[in-house]
DNA sequence: ACTCGGATTCTCT
DNA sequence: GAGAATCCGAGTA
């Protein structure tokens, strides 16, 4: 656990310039709502997943803050499970890609995927077992023009086209495996961070993970109900859990 | 050393 | 709905 929790920061609801170009960073001394403590991450991905949903992604690059709040999760598990994970990276052990995993929970996983594109992960359990959850959508909070400039769109783009899916989410907010991947979320210093801006979530929907061959039945893919930032197809149904 | 295919996205039909 | 783009990590020899 960290020390004293961060004084709660609330965004203005409709400021355009936030929005649009993302938050001057020279203007607020913190990034909105209170920093989530490693702790929150140190449980099996199944259960984190979920919990995730609603919490913010901040990224602060350039003197600016991109952001936007997770509305999908996936749960990759470790080799110490029964079953076994065999659509997960770390299911067969360490290797030089995944040793993140295997390192302490809260920290970011990062890998290329189909030599174009990135997914970032958030590490989960305890030091030593490997866990994670893939971070699939975000609905744009804050830098949505900026967003849609590191996307190649209009800077009017629709939200939807911003950060919905792995690697647009990577594309939008500008991570990559060689400048993000290792990074403690978790730590107050850190350009990436997890924040929790209060954002109540009581329903989501669990369905099976997208772009898996291997356990492709399981349920271990959440979502924000409805929202229209969520990526896959419609027809993708699964049922709604109420959250514990 | 060599092969295989991927936790994707975009474009075209 | 199908096919291409495009690199490297991981498994096999």
């Amino acid at each position: 656990m960290l020390g004293a929790p961060e004084p709660a920061l609330s965004l203005p609801k409709a400021c355009p310039e936030l929005v649009e170009g993302g938050l001057d960073l020279e203007t607020w001394e913190t990034m909105p709502g209170r920093l989530l403590p490693r702790a929150f991450f140190a449980e099996p991905p199944e259960q984190v997943a979920p919990r995730l949903l609603g919490k913010l992604l901040a990224h602060r690059t350039g003197g600016r803050l991109l952001a936007g709040r997770i509305v999908e999760a996936e749960a990759y598990l470790g080799p110490h499970n029964d079953p076994p994970d065999p659509a997960a990276h770390a299911h067969r052990g360490p290797t030089p890609r995944n040793r993140v995993l295997f390192g302490p929970a809260g920290h970011a996983y990062v890998y290329a995927i189909y030599g174009r594109y990135f997914c970032m992960n958030i590490s989960c359990e305890a030091e030593g077992r490997a866990g994670c959850m893939l971070l699939r959508a975000l609905e744009p909070v804050a830098g949505a023009g900026q967003m849609a400039l590191n996307r190649g769109l209009a800077p009017g783009a629709p939200a939807k086209l911003l950060a919905s899916g792995p690697s647009r989410l990577c594309q939008a907010l500008g991570l990559t495996r060689l400048r993000h991947n290792g990074l403690d979320l978790a730590d107050p210093a850190s350009p990436l961070q997890v924040r929790d801006d209060g954002f109540a979530v009581s329903e989501v929907l669990v369905t099976a993970r997208i772009g898996v061959h291997e356990a492709a039945d399981r349920p271990l893919r959440f979502a924000l109900p409805g929202n229209k930032c969520v990526s896959g197809p419609k027809s993708l149904t699964g049922e709604c859990i109420l959250l514990g």
